[in-house]
DNA sequence: TACAATTTTGTTATGATATAACAAGTAAAA
DNA sequence: TTTTACTTGTTATATCATAACAAAATTGTA
């Protein structure tokens, strides 16, 4: 059985940001964006990459409207078409994954790739983490054409509790 | 590999409704609503069992605004509480599913079994498949166990074109 | 450059989905 | 029958998302 990629965004447990340094990731992501775009011959605009770069800062998913707010406080406008027109674009690049589960938002670990997002969701920290599985893709798109389905997108959202957040609650048992 | 058992909840590939008659699933839901709830000594009250028998009447995952309309017709409540009261008892008991992909409400087919839902469905005609498909769902609690993590819950929503549409847009281009 | 075409952004309004909070009613248990 | 738990009514509001059209910026082309 062949292994996967994993991309854990969060090393904390608590509802706070902090000092959790993922610069690493966000500098990669920001310059696979701008290559993908490039080639693609799409505009990473001002307002684009700004959204691209406050959702990969978060450690969490984050909501259209948290990011909304981010952005206001950085004089972009403030108005929900602005929000929505960046995640919009960002989705359709493949930059940013949606959590249906959630309604929020995520940054793409592997938008060079062609992947589809799967996610593992902490009931208790909310972190998210983002796994890609062949097998079960693999395994679905059988299963969909078995049935004559011809499959586009797949929304595969795991709930449950993280390694952190269970070792916790054990211990509180204890 | 282990066959599935799946339901096609309809038989028509236009957006209207009609004749298409499937008062046995819907009949035996009902029955397994009432036993399920005796049993728990959950109370399956007018407007729980109303609100059930309209999602298993609509051929498609039925919004929670559109259900609503459908109990204020009826002479129930109107307001928005009324529907979402409903449907997280319903949702609780396993009575009914949430596609979270639509925001939309279904009917379950095997609310006796304890079974996770998973979904196909189409984006041309908007009709939903839900299959339980047993290798699947192992190999994802043992994936999100290799990395710690207690699966408690999953959403698998496939979207693309079923047998039908693409029967009908491939007679389209030929 | 100047012009047209295309894309992006600004702006106002509204639609769609969901919950909070507290009062009133109803059914079950003691 | 009184208490308790559960369910429903009611008003208000929170949250998520898009329609529609005007203005500005960018790009392509003569």
């Amino acid at each position: 059985m062949k292994h996967e990629d994993s991309h854990q965004h969060s090393q904390q447990d608590s509802h706070q940001h902090s000092h959790h340094n993922h610069n690493d990731c966000i500098d990669t992501a920001l310059e696979t964006a701008e290559t993908l775009c490039a080639e693609q011959g799409q505009r990473l605009t001002k307002v684009r990459r700004r959204a691209l770069e406050l959702i990969w800062e978060s450690h969490r998913p984050l909501g259209a409207y948290q990011l909304l707010a981010k952005l206001a406080e950085e004089g972009f406008n403030s108005a929900p078409p602005t929000v929505y027109r960046a995640l919009d674009f960002l989705l359709s690049a493949g930059l940013i994954h949606k959590v249906e589960s959630m309604n929020a938002y995520l940054g793409c670990a592997h938008a060079d790739k062609a992947h589809k997002g799967y996610f593992l969701i902490c009931d208790e920290c909310h972190n998210v983490m983002e796994f890609d599985y062949q097998d079960i893709h693999a395994a679905l798109i059988e299963k969909a054409a078995h049935q004559g389905f011809e499959l586009r997108a797949e929304t595969i959202e795991l709930t449950g509790l993280c390694a952190k957040c269970k070792e916790k609650s054990a211990g509180a048992n204890a």
